[in-house]
DNA sequence: GCCGTTTTCGGCCCGACTGTTTTCAGTCG
């Protein structure tokens, strides 16, 4: 829960997000209707999604802009921003025992049966209603029997091993060791990985999998019989649902081929983009699920066996997974103003990455060989500096003994494969950068990166990251906000002002492809963009096979919105080198 | 509570699966 009893805590849109999220589960359980609960869902996502500071964009009074806040939620805000509390939250805390909302973690507990067990029962925590399942006190009530009773104490029994949302290359490697397994029966046909996988999100929540069959009970029993399955949450013809040992949730869908078009794009998600997408269908009167769309009319059918065929009958371009999050995806659409999404073949080059000069497994020249062989034309050795001890950061000294053993491998490469000297320099806790100027001006690309003193009150960490951008020798920031996933939130950045700097100065923003920085985030990335501050897609490297965590980077800048024109590792050897010199 | 080339009021996506039911409510995604 968020620290509201602090009077003056300035909350941040995480906080402000959870608050709401808080008050829609307590409304739930009070009966509210589901559209007024569905609203401040809706609400904190939006808001857990927006890149800008919500106080900035009270100030400028434009809170009714965002996505789902109306005028009654935008006078909410103001007022947790203003005094710290929510009075309308706190009321439904005094209302609502607090146990209650932990016990709609439960799967298959929700708000009726919740408020049933508190009524009847006078059931208000997760361990009194174990203890009423167990003592068989729950079978009696009206609507629930034996099975019903188990299945909560299997659902309180998961509540512990069950996993928050997991990193997006854990799940998708994950996803793809099931699926594969499964299409090698013979009645699959064909299969993808849905949900927000596909999307590319950053953090997975269930894996969703979808194999397109004409036979799908086979299929369904190899899927719930495997070994890393703990507990079958349900198994039906057409879908199952199991736990896996991890903790995460796996769906699978089967559907027939001549239906896998609407069955794939109803399983990709995301649930607003779905809702967007029925609406407009019922608009031209239709309705649309994953089987058809089918006629209000005369109920004939319209099937699809490919999702352009889905968008083509709503009228619009077929819009890639990593946008559909009904974040403007269907009006760009129809306007025609769909970006052109970068692709993993656009990039040819890497700009951040490390060798055993720093804290790298491999020399300078494995690294560019492996390079080479992810099809890459030219890189850059960034390897950390002097004052990151733990990372066996250069010296001067070492700096310049390095340096010529990358002009000795860039001659080696030949001419079709260039090799830079780059660093990361450590943007220092009291703000100093960690080399004076004139060594600076010797390297062919200078990163700055924060690795320490992230947990600084904003001003402070603000301004050390304003610092390096605006040093005219700084070329890049590395991993900007400093995130860790799943576990370090990023500092606390005032990124209105580090966008305006990074503009100013031509300073490159990364987004840092591996999983667990993604950083720039999506929705950064797409302000970044939206500002046209230029974008690096970079892996940070320190092995041969870390370069195939690009593909993450990748995902995230094509949630951004990010085209290969907002990215300068795509741009041709001779522009990179003009670049450099600038 | 949000939102609007049919609306400032009246809608708000749609179906699978389960367990309890005599036809469906609850939960989930």
């Amino acid at each position: 829960m968020t620290e509201t009893d602090t009077p003056g805590h300035l909350l941040t849109n995480r906080e402000i997000a959870d608050i709401f999220d808080a008050v829609a589960d307590m409304l739930q359980l009070k009966g509210e209707i589901i559209h007024r609960v569905m609203a401040y869902r809706r609400a904190a996502e939006s808001i857990r999604q927006y890149p800008r500071d919500l106080r900035a964009v009270a100030a400028e009074d434009k809170l009714t802009d965002i996505e789902g806040i109306g005028e009654t939620l935008a006078e909410k805000i103001r007022e947790m921003l203003d005094t710290g509390h929510l009075e309308f939250y706190d009321k439904l805390r005094e209302e609502i025992p607090q146990g209650l909302v932990e016990i709609l973690r439960i799967n298959g507990v929700g708000p009726k049966r919740a408020m049933q067990f508190y009524k009847e029962l006078g059931i208000a925590t997760v361990a009194e209603l174990e203890a009423a399942a167990r003592a068989d006190k729950l079978s009696q009530l009206s609507g629930m029997g034996a099975k019903s009773q188990q299945k909560i104490i299997e659902g309180i029994e998961s509540l512990a091993r069950r996993s928050t949302r997991v990193r997006l290359d854990i799940a998708l490697t994950a996803a793809e060791r099931i699926l594969n397994a499964l299409l090698e029966l013979p009645q699959a046909l064909y299969g993808h990985i849905g949900g927000s996988i596909r999307r590319g999100r950053a953090t997975i929540g269930d894996i969703d999998l979808l194999i397109a069959s004409r036979e799908a009970m086979p299929i369904m029993e190899a899927f719930v019989a495997r070994p890393d399955v703990t507990r079958v949450l349900g198994s039906g013809p057409t879908k199952s649902s199991v736990e896996l040992l991890n903790g995460q949730q796996c769906d699978l869908r089967v559907l027939p081929p001549e239906r896998y078009g609407t069955a794939l794009n109803y399983f990709t998600g995301s649930q607003a983009h779905n809702i967007r997408l029925r609406d407009l269908a019922k608009d031209r009167g239709y309705t649309l699920n994953e089987w058809a769309f089918t006629s209000l009319t005369d109920g004939s059918e319209i099937t699809c066996e490919t999702e352009e065929q889905v968008y083509q009958q709503l009228g619009l371009p077929y819009i890639p997974p990593e946008l559909r999050e009904d974040r403007g995806e269907i009006e760009a659409g129809y306007a025609g103003k769909l970006p052109h999404l970068i692709d993993i073949g656009d990039i040819r080059s890497d700009l951040h990455m490390h060798t055993e000069w720093s804290d790298g497994k491999l020399t300078v020249r494995q690294m560019a060989e492996a390079a080479r062989a992810h099809g890459l034309s030219y890189i850059v050795i960034s390897d950390h500096s002097q004052s990151l001890g733990v990372a066996n950061g250069l010296s001067v000294e070492r700096l310049w003994a390095q340096r010529e053993e990358i002009r000795r491998v860039d001659a080696e490469m030949g001419p079709n494969f260039r090799v830079f000297q780059g660093v990361e320099m450590e943007i220092r806790t009291d703000g100093t950068l960690d080399y004076p100027d004139e060594v600076l001006a010797d390297l062919d690309v200078v990163i700055a990166s924060l690795h320490s003193g992230l947990r600084q009150p904003r001003e402070q960490v603000t301004a050390r990251l304003l610092n390096a951008i605006r040093n005219p020798h700084v070329d890049m920031i590395g991993h900007p906000r400093g995130q860790l996933i799943p576990n370090r939130e990023p500092a606390d950045l005032d990124m209105d002002a580090v966008f305006a700097a990074a503009k100013e100065t031509g300073t490159v923003l990364e987004i840092n492809a591996n999983p667990q920085r993604l950083d720039l985030d999506d929705a950064h990335a797409q302000r970044a963009v939206q500002l046209g501050v230029l974008l690096s897609i970079d892996t940070d490297a320190h092995s041969a096979g870390e370069f195939d965590v690009l593909r993450y980077g990748i995902m995230t800048a094509r949630r951004g919105w990010v085209e290969a024109q907002n990215v300068i590792n795509t741009w041709p050897i001779e522009r990179f080198v003009n670049w450099m010199k600038s």
